[in-house]
DNA sequence: GCAAAGAACGACCGGTCGTGCTATATTCTG
DNA sequence: CAGAATATAGCACGACCGGTCGTTCTTTGC
């Protein structure tokens, strides 16, 4: 069972994430985020060894939820371009997120850390170095199976993915445009058309 | 000529530009700004109305640095594919921009101001939907000139290239991938070549 | 059911934030 | 060169920042 320190400890990550996802890890106050689970300051804080602390489980939470929202469901497809489509299905709806409010994390960290050496960067990378390579074992996979062309570069397939991923963030979500869900499919059709192996 | 107030406050934007690309325009603060440029926090703050108005002064230069330097050579080149090449080629440079340090200003803020409303967003989105119009543009010119199929979605070549883009910011700063160029360089070379007019 | 452990509290620390106001120093103009 | 205009400094403000303190209330294990 999970003691009463648990179980706030983990509103508070919750919470955290949640408010992370507007704001991001350095624009969050502990303040803010006491007030918001009803805590004093000092009640929150008394949780972790340090701001950064709590930002390193807050990205820890929201890699978790990546991977059981987007990577492990896409690994119950069947091997090959199915799993391909389905991690790309995942990503769109991972991005456009609960009722357009907050962005990817990942995106938004992306450039918040780019120059911002610490613990959270490294974290950071990690999960998106992981990203890329899930993508591109997916496409290897698709290979194998004879759905991809063999000479494919599974790499180059996995950044012009996550280029797709961006570019609908920003159409989406700040230019709010009402094609960007059409654009980023069409982009990603096409990707995957002149991966296929020829007929 | 310029006037003394005039050119202190050239080099407080300049400043301030250089910095908001490594902290963005939220991090960026006056005690900071001020200690930068060798003047006291009031006396640099007499320059502006308000922290917004600075920031709104800061993008815009952002933009008009970005015309200079990306937009209009491109424009100086011949009409068509030479004229997409140019806009391609400048974006990159842009974006990989002086040795390293800071990332390209609008990927930045368009995370930062995606749920932010306010004057600094607006001009951003405006600039974000004048850019992709501009490499939309070039694409149909390219049409015009035979150079690209006439079936070409250019909005869709727009919102591809800056997928682009983004995925080499990403891959280049955070990921720091020794690739990173290469990919991106491959992948626009990819859309160019399935974009032309067939032979 | 009692004592040890854990959770939450409010007050407070030194700092920094953006933003005023007022006075002095510098530059511009006649 | 005097006087007007402007540029900069100094100082103070209220709010908030991350973080620490000692204390109290609640949960837990025996």
């Amino acid at each position: 069972m999970m003691t009463k320190g648990e179980e706030t400890r983990r509103e508070i990550v919750d919470r955290a994430l949640s408010l992370a996802s507007e704001v991001g890890l350095e624009g969050l106050s502990l303040g803010n985020l006491a007030a918001d689970v009803k805590l004093s300051k000092s009640g929150l804080f008394a949780h972790f060894k340090s701001k950064e602390a709590l930002q390193l489980e807050v990205l820890q939470r929201a890699i978790d939820r990546f991977v059981g929202e987007v990577v492990r469901p896409a690994l119950a497809k069947p091997r090959g371009e199915p799993r391909v489509a389905a991690i790309f299905d995942r990503y769109l709806a991972w991005i456009s997120g609960r009722e357009r409010k907050g962005s990817c994390l990942f995106i938004a960290l992306s450039q918040e850390y780019d120059d911002r050496p610490g613990a959270v960067r490294d974290l950071l990378v990690k999960s998106q170095r992981d990203w890329h390579q899930t993508i591109a074992r997916a496409a290897r996979i698709a290979i194998e199976q004879g759905h991809f062309r063999a000479d494919l570069d599974v790499e180059q397939f996995a950044y012009e993915v996550v280029g797709i991923g961006m570019a609908f963030q920003q159409l989406y979500k700040l230019l709010d445009h009402p094609k960007a869900e059409q654009r980023a499919r069409t982009a990603f059709r096409d990707l995957v058309a002149r991966s296929r192996r020829p007929a």
